[in-house]
DNA sequence: GGCGCTTGTGACCCGGTTGTGACAGTCGGC
DNA sequence: GCCGACTGTCACAACCGGGTCACAAGCGCC
């Protein structure tokens, strides 16, 4: 689910953007000062803010600056009727898109998909295989979100497995391609390494996911 | 929409990732031939070439030479498992990036985006990163609004790392770009140089939030 | 030439990683 | 069901990779 982060502080205006955007399917957490907002993210995950800019005390446009010192959150400024200043400064502030009031549902879901689009094609690179995401470049490795911390070698082993997904390797192959090249010992040390691996990346190691027994053959990755 | 020209000669390859990038979100246009494939870049703007190393006629290496002349659009290139040889030729000839045959659509979405994202790179000269701002012009660092008194090689070497930010550089990687190319000498000097560095940017050295160790690749500059 | 900063190198320490062997469990064929 | 082959699991000690430090050569600057 996408988690907004409302930050309005008239109250009708608030509760009744609440109401629509839950009904539109998305997660709602909603603050009146820019303080806050800037408290609520650090209460849970948020995929997008949507951001009022005339707000007492601190304005938006501050709360967009503090906010992207500290996170690259996507924000969409809430701002008054064709006011291009408004909209010059916002951008300037760092705000990602920004939407004229009064707000129409229809038309701030579709900024939001919008930007989050936008977001995912710039995003980091990564490969998904269910909720397993294989960051080739960064070779950050996450399941359900959360880093999963891999030692080199099981990395190694997993990054040579995803990389031909549903082609069994046989345990010497492995030994050549994860390990030194002519590589002389117990091929049961890639059972070992599948292990450690399967314990760290699979919910279920009696019943994995990702990688699969070839039984008499070797190892295989990829969904069945 | 990003439009990919896809260059491949067996129908059915052609067909079946002709499917599957239009189901990731691409819009593709398809050429069988060498000769098509040049062609297909007059036929309007093309965000990124996937081009097969074996084609009928003249071959990929060559088209990714022909089209190096007309266009700087990034080449994909897609070569034989494990063909070392097509690798090297390959990014010879000018490719970005190649990917081992048979292709799994989300890998190539992955390199598609990898590729892209390393052009699109060339942004404003001063970049954020928390509290830490890194003035590409004027070559100043600073953190906390402070200025950082970095020496040249501390400085080439964080301009490297966070030229390519999430990207993991291998000490040997690194030898090359931030010192001399054909550098040879004591791969730790890299560690000792990151070390200088950290003290000078990180809070705690034990807990960096801005070069990450990554055991047995490099490091990696950014957020995890 | 003297000075101070920068940079490359070697040494040492520490903790995580990993190869290994043993044993238990599982699967498939007969 | 029995047996052998194969695989999963675990514990442990050697090892390796990286952090850290000190030091000396190199370098520019005055």
């Amino acid at each position: 689910m996408t988690t907004v982060l409302l930050v309005e502080d008239d109250p009708a205006a608030r509760q009744g953007l609440e109401l629509a955007l839950s009904r539109l399917g998305y997660g709602v957490r909603a603050a009146a000062t820019g303080e806050a907002a800037l408290d609520g993210l650090d209460e849970g995950p948020v995929d997008v803010v949507v951001l009022d800019v005339m707000l007492p005390g601190v304005d938006g446009f501050e709360v967009c600056r503090r906010l992207r010192r500290v996170s690259n959150v996507p924000v969409i400024m809430l701002t008054a009727r064709g006011d291009d200043f408004d909209i010059v400064a916002g951008l300037e502030a760092g705000a990602d898109d920004y939407v004229v009031k009064p707000v129409e549902p229809r038309v701030l879901d579709a900024r939001i998909r919008a930007v989050l689009r936008r977001l995912a094609r710039a995003g980091s690179p990564a490969e998904t295989w269910g909720d397993l995401v294989i960051d080739r470049e960064s070779l950050i490795v996450r399941r359900a979100r959360q880093p999963v911390p891999l030692t080199p070698t099981e990395l190694r082993l997993l990054l040579v497995l995803s990389g031909s997904p549903r082609q069994v390797f046989s345990r010497d192959q492995l030994l050549d391609l994860v390990w030194e090249q002519g590589y002389l010992g117990d091929s049961r040390l890639v059972d070992a390494c599948v292990q450690r691996l399967r314990a760290k990346i699979e919910t279920d190691t009696s019943e994995p996911r990702y990688i699969q027994t070839v039984r008499g053959f070797g190892y295989r990755f990829g969904p069945v």
